[in-house]
RNA sequence: UGGGGAGUCGCCAAGUUGGUCAAGGCACCGGAUUUUGAUUCCGGCAUUCGAAGGUUCGAAUCCUUCUUCCCCAGCCA
C-alpha cells in the first residue's frame, strides 16, 4: 500500500542485540564499516509471515547501515526445489518493498567452487569418504549423552579419499553408497561436530543445473561457503542453527587457511523465529491445510503466506511496521496476532479511502420523502485528507441500512435507531424512527422513518439537531450488490493444537481440531455505487466496518468482489458485551 | 542424564562496562475532541527485573545455587 505511511515511517532504529553487534564491529573497524546481509530462502515452498520478519530484518539492517542485502536462493537439494518457488519468492520480496539490486544469487552457481573446497578439505586431511550406510552412521554417532565412535572408514588415505570423491562426482556409485564427511570430532558433545555429512550422491535433476551434478553439498557445508563467497558480514539465521555455528566457524577457518577466503570471515548470528497466536507457521502444517482443502489454496487470504496476506489486503508497509514493532531477540516468544492486525489498521487508516457498504441489509423507508425522488449527497474520500476530494452518493426514500443499527427495544447505551429515536444518516439527513414492519416469523423487514429536511449534511442547518447515532446507508435503487468475503482468524485457539481444559484424557488435540470453521463467510452485500469501479487490490475502509480490498484474483472489470482485511476496533461491541 | 540457548508489566521489548533506569510500543482503564461507538488527543498503568542466597555504600546489571521453557542424534534446510 503506501510506501511511506505516516504511522509506519521508519522510526529511529530501535536498539537490539544485532544492531549492537554491528555497532561494535563498526567501532572496531572489523569490516571497515561494511554491512552485508542476505535473505537465503530455499525455493521449496511459499514464503510466510515468519519469512517477512527475516526479510524485513535483513533488508532493513542493510538499508539502515547503508549496506546491501542479497537475495540468495539456497538451492542445494534438487529433490525439493522448483523454479515456480523461485519466481514467487522474488515477487514476494519485491512486494514487501525491498530491492537487492545486483545481488541476486543462487547457491547452485557456486557448485564448482564448493566442490573445490571439498577437495581441499580432503587433501588437507579434514574430510573423508564414508562408506557406512545411513543406519550404520546413526549407530556410530552415539546419542545425546554418549559420545560417538570413529567410523572404520575415517582413516582412509588422502589419495583414496580423493579418488573415491572424484568417482562419486563422476557418477560411479549409486545414491547413498558413499558420502563425504568432515573430519572433526566424533566425541564432541555437540552432535553437529561429530563428522557431519557435507556431500551426498543424489541423482536428481536440479531446477537450474539440470543433470550436471550427481553429488550435492549439504546445507551445513554450503551455507558458510555461500556467505563467504558473497562477502556477507553478518549472517542472520534462526535459533535452531545455533549448534551449527561451531562448524560454520570451523569450516570457514579451514578454508581461509587454505586461501579460499580472506579474513575476517562472516559471522553467524541467530535470532528467534516468529511465533504468532491463532496462526501456524510451520511448512508442514501449511501444506496439510492446503492439501486437505481446509483452505482454498496457497493464496487463501486466511493462510499466513505472503501471497495469502496480499489477497487478504495486508500491506507491505504494515508488515514492515510489524517487524519494527516486535523487535528481534533470542528469546522465543509468541506475538499476539492482534499486534499484526493493529499494524495493518495503522497503515490502512492512513492509506485507504473511505467507502460505504451495508453488509447485512435491512430496508429503511423514509415515509415523508417524495416518492420516486433521489438526490446527491457528498462524502469525503478521506476524513484526514481533504485533498483527496469527495464523491457523490445518491440518496433516496428507500435505503439499505445495517440490520444491527436498529433495535426494537434498545439495549442500554444504544443510540442508533429504535422507535422514537433520532439518528443521522451519515452524509445525509437526520431521521426519526416512526415504526417498523415484521413478517409472520417476527423478523423485522423494514424500518420506517421520517427525515428532517433541514438537516442535510453540508448545509447550514445540518447541525441544528444534535444526535448521538450516526449510521451508514446505501440507496436501494443505486446500490452495487457484490460478493464480499468476511475473513477471520484461521484458528479458534491462540496455540493451535495445544491441550485445552476440558479435553478428554485420551484426546490428542491436533492443530486441525482448532481450525476456525467460521474463518470465511461469503455474503452478498449492498455497496455504494462508486465501489463498482474499484480496481483489483484497491484498499478501502468500509466505514464503521473495517478495511477491505478488491480481490486481485476474482474481481472482473466493473464487478469487483471484496475481501475483509481486518475489522475496525469496536468498543461498542465490547461495552454491550 | 550431554551440549547449546532463553527467562524484565497481560503481549512484545530497551537496559552491554553496577549508581534516580526500571525506556518505548501494543493491550487495558479513565477523560477530551469527533457526522466512522473509528481515528486523534491527554492522563493512568512493574518499589520490581524466573527463585533463593551472596559481594557492594549501592545490582535487572557481578558471584553461587536452584528453577522453568526452547533447540540438537536427516545422506532436510
Amino acid at each position: 500500500m503506501s510506501d511511506t505511511p505516516k504511522s509506519g515511517a521508519i522510526a529511529p532504529p530501535a536498539s537490539n542485540f544485532i544492531r549492537n553487534l554491528i555497532d561494535e564491529d563498526n567501532r572496531s573497524g572489523k569490516w571497515g564499516g561494511r554491512v552485508e546481509t542476505r535473505f537465503p530462502p530455499e525455493p521449496n515452498g511459499y514464503l510466510h509471515y515468519g519469512h517477512a520478519k527475516s526479510i524485513c530484518l535483513n533488508f532493513g539492517l542493510a538499508q539502515s547501515y547503508g549496506g546491501a542485502c542479497h537475495l540468495r536462493f539456497d538451492d542445494t537439494n534438487p529433490e525439493k526445489e522448483e523454479q515456480e518457488y523461485v519466481d514467487s519468492i522474488i515477487e514476494a520480496v519485491r512486494w514487501l518493498g525491498f530491492d537487492w539490486g545486483e545481488h541476486l544469487y543462487f547457491a547452485s552457481d557456486y557448485f564448482d567452487r564448493m566442490y573445490a573446497c571439498a577437495e581441499y578439505l580432503i587433501t588437507s586431511g579434514r574430510a573423508y569418504v564414508e562408506s557406512l550406510s545411513a543406519e550404520e552412521m546413526r549407530a556410530y554417532r552415539g546419542t545425546l549423552t554418549e559420545p560417538g565412535r570413529d567410523s572404520p572408514y575415517r582413516n582412509r588415505s588422502v589419495a583414496e579419499n580423493l579418488d573415491l570423491f572424484r568417482r562419486m562426482r563422476a557418477g560411479e556409485f549409486t545414491d547413498g553408497q558413499h558420502i563425504l564427511r568432515a573430519k572433526v570430532d566424533m566425541t564432541s558433545p555437540n552432535l553437529n561436530l561429530r563428522d557431519p555429512a557435507i556431500y551426498r550422491i543424489r541423482r536428481a535433476t536440479h531446477h537450474r543445473t539440470g543433470d550436471a551434478w550427481c553429488i550435492y553439498p549439504m546445507y551445513t557445508f554450503a551455507h558458510p561457503i555461500e556467505d563467504a563467497i558473497e562477502g556477507i558480514t553478518h549472517s542472520l539465521c534462526t535459533l535452531e542453527f545455533e549448534d551449527q555455528r561451531p562448524f560454520y566457524d570451523w569450516l570457514l577457518d579451514a578454508l581461509a587457511t587454505g586461501g579460499f577466503f580472506p579474513r575476517p570471515l562472516p559471522q553467524q548470528i541467530e535470532f528467534a523465529r516468529l511465533n504468532l497466536t491463532y496462526v501456524v507457521l510451520s511448512k508442514r502444517k501449511l501444506i496439510q491445510l492446503v492439501d486437505e482443502h481446509h483452505v482454498d489454496g496457497w493464496d487463501d487470504p486466511r493462510l499466513p503466506t505472503l501471497v495469502g496476506a496480499r489477497r487478504r489486503g495486508f500491506t507491505a508497509a504494515g508488515f514492515r511496521l510489524f517487524a519494527e514493532r516486535i523487535g528481534v531477540t533470542k528469546s522465543d516468544t509468541w506475538i499476539d496476532v492482534s499486534v499484526l492486525e493493529e499494524c495493518m489498521r495503522e497503515d490502512l487508516n492512513d492509506a485507504a479511502e473511505r467507502r460505504v457498504a451495508v453488509l447485512d441489509p435491512l430496508k429503511l423507508v423514509i415515509t415523508n420523502y417524495p416518492e420516486g425522488h433521489s438526490e446527491q449527497c457528498e462524502a469525503p474520500n478521506h476524513p484526514l485528507k481533504p485533498e483527496l476530494g469527495k464523491r457523490p452518493m445518491p440518496f433516496s426514500g428507500e435505503l439499505w441500512i445495517e440490520r444491527e443499527d436498529f433495535m426494537e427495544t434498545p439495549a442500554k447505551g444504544f443510540h442508533r435507531l429504535y422507535p422514537g429515536n433520532m439518528a443521522r444518516l451519515r452524509y445525509g439527513y437526520v431521521v426519526k424512527c416512526s415504526g417498523y414492519e415484521k413478517d409472520a416469523d417476527g423478523n423485522v423487514t423494514a424500518v420506517l422513518c421520517e427525515y428532517l429536511p433541514d438537516t442535510k449534511s453540508g448545509t447550514p442547518g445540518a447541525d441544528s439537531v444534535k444526535v448521538k447515532g450516526n449510521l451508514h446507508w446505501v440507496s436501494v435503487a443505486h446500490a452495487y450488490e457484490a460478493e464480499v468475503r468476511l475473513y477471520d482468524r484461521l484458528f479458534a485457539h491462540p496455540y493451535p493444537g495445544n491441550r485445552r481444559e476440558g479435553d478428554p484424557e485420551d484426546f490428542e488435540r491436533s492443530y486441525i481440531d482448532d481450525f476456525n470453521d467460521t474463518s470465511k463467510l461469503t455474503i452478498r452485500a449492498q455497496l455504494e455505487p462508486a465501489l463498482a469501479n474499484a480496481r483489483p487490490e484497491d484498499h478501502f475502509q468500509f466505514e464503521r466496518h473495517g478495511y477491505f480490498v478488491a480481490d486481485r484474483i476474482d474481481s472482473t472489470a466493473g464487478a469487483p468482489v471484496f475481501n475483509r482485511t481486518v475489522t475496525l476496533k469496536d468498543s461498542w461491541s465490547k461495552t454491550k458485551g
